[in-house]
DNA sequence: CTGAAAGCGCTAACAG
DNA sequence: CTGTTAGCGCTTTCAG
């Protein structure tokens, strides 16, 4: 490895003044020094080692993204967005998962910020609040998103969930419908789940329905259970007569437990999914979902976590909120007379 | 921020004793300065930081990733594969996307040597051949995957995508048909491309059938250019009875040509597409694809680099090439008597 | 304008 | 068994 000290040789300068030119500090330098300078760090095609640079300036310039699940393929958006705005600045990125596990989430942080990673945004399993909080106690930046911490007010860049709910089931009640399912996964801490509920039920609020408690089915995160509640909603006496998917797994089974009972789709139930993918329209039959700007996230949160760490002191913490958008297909229609 | 001086102060003993018991070396240490030191530790809440440690090391225990182009979901799964082998090992994770433009791959790679990881996994553009040829000159360990490179040989973990095809065709042709067209973006450098083609030929040739140029499609990388040459594969004066796709955005272009000209797929056209998702099945209709183990990929390409380089020295390269599986769904069908 | 020297936080000989 | 010392490669005062 080439490194500052054989270039002061070979140049016959001494490290501070290649240092200096390598950092664009030679306004003041003769022109003969900066050019035999430039010269060597050519010839020797040396690049300056970042782990010695980052020990100095304290600083890394990398940042670190923690994912709940880095296989679900609605991060493949959203990382562009992030990789593009950190090379963009000149940043590196380091990305690890939870899967979902609060004690793994504490583990990443713990390593990605040993590593001095400059800062962090996270996707959170929103059960680590007092890791959280030792964070921003000792001015560690970090933002939230896609989903938000109710107990520690920070940073955070969401879509508006309970809006997105809102408009589909809205949606639905204006094309007739009035038995409307809802399939979630257990809400636990998550923001998403819990507004896209909460969007649900101001809808029907709204609009002065009832909210039937066995229309609301929590599907607990193995595969196949989305098919199980499409089945009992579409069993029930009164039956769903369209369903609202939360979850783009969920639109799948949904689909599949439909079919299985021999419910045509839209003639027969109505699906309303979450989250857009370019194969979405080619689905059988094409479905209608609520679209959420990955790549803006991405590029937003990243960006605001920029800013952040530049600069330096403590703001007002900062909530973006995205809007969603309803995608209108062909999986929902008016209900027909119910048999 | 704490240091391993203040947890020396603190436990009053020398920081060599402290890094001592933080890197497991007290088989001969006295239990009491032992405790003394684990004490301090965790009073101060200390954790070594591991820029100084890499600085001093000069080991990051992370490695580094290229992926062509970070947005397409394909990676997801990999990423897992990728991301849990990692952990498993201790390392971080940096990831960097080339977008398919081989000056950024090759910024890509300056930066991560730069920071110094231990080494990088590439899904190569295949046009840095000089770059990666001096890499292996300084003995900077990295492996190939997914596209393996042609004028270098070095690891590299890849599926078979001369079979991939070649099983494809030879099961169209078992179903009768022999006008089998096939769509590919410009091979260029890229060997999944080169292999798919190169499979789709033998096939042809081993079962005695011509090559017609005019079944070849290569379409450009813009939305749409597969519909285009779908509706030109079907407009033949011979048209074509099945067709290949081998890309998943393709897959989906073929359904949308075959659609917008009236084609039933599967009776009036067979299609035959590449990787597989868990929404393929809900396609309209579910579509036959070739399968790769994204995530077995992930994670051999990730253990080889690692057994690459804690061997240090520099061993045979290897090539590990994974089996592509055939899904069988109900897009292809024995083609009806030509008109 | 340029060089010497100190030091970022840590590890690893080398003494004792 | 434990402490002292000398760096890792770089930046940044501080002198000159």
């Amino acid at each position: 490895m080439v490194t500052i000290n054989d270039v002061a040789k070979k140049a016959g300068v001494s490290k501070s003044s290649v240092s200096r030119v390598l950092n664009g500090n030679f306004e003041h330098m003769s022109e003969e020094m900066k050019n035999k300078i430039l010269r060597a760090v050519k010839d020797l095609n040396y690049t300056p080692n970042s782990v010695a640079q980052s020990l100095k300036k304290k600083s890394t310039k990398t940042i670190g993204i923690i994912l709940s699940d880095i296989s679900n393929p609605f991060w493949s958006g959203v990382l562009k967005g992030v990789q593009s705005e950190c090379m963009r600045n000149g940043y590196g990125l380091m990305v690890s998962s939870s899967f979902e596990d609060p004690s793994v989430e504490e583990e990443n942080i713990l390593t990605l910020r040993n590593k001095q990673v400059d800062g962090l945004i996270v996707n959170t399993t929103g059960r680590n609040t007092d890791l959280f909080n030792e964070l921003v106690k000792e001015k560690y930046p970090f933002v939230f998103f896609d989903r938000f911490s109710n107990d520690l007010q920070t940073d955070t860049v969401i879509v508006n969930n309970i809006l997105g709910a809102k408009k589909t089931i809205q949606y639905l009640i204006d094309q007739g419908h009035d038995r409307i399912a809802i399939l979630l996964y257990p809400t636990e801490n998550k923001s998403p789940r819990i507004d896209r509920l909460e969007g649900y039920k101001q809808a029907l609020l709204e609009n002065n329905f009832p909210i039937d408690e066995s229309l609301i089915k929590i599907c607990d995160e193995t595969n196949g259970s989305g098919i199980e509640a499409t089945k009992e909603v579409l069993k029930l006496s009164q039956r769903a007569t369209a369903i609202f998917s939360t979850n783009t797994l969920l639109n799948l089974e949904v689909l599949m437990g439909a079919k299985k009972l021999g419910f045509k789709v839209p003639e027969d139930v109505s699906v309303f999914g979450y989250d857009d993918y370019p194969w979405v329209p080619l689905l059988d039959p094409p479905l209608n979902t609520v679209a959420q700007p990955a790549y803006e996230m991405g590029k937003k949160a990243t960006a605001l976590l920029i800013k952040k760490m530049k600069s330096g002191k403590v703001q007002k913490s900062k909530i973006i909120q995205l809007e969603p958008e309803l995608m209108i297909r062909s999986s929902c229609m008016a209900p027909k007379k119910v048999d």
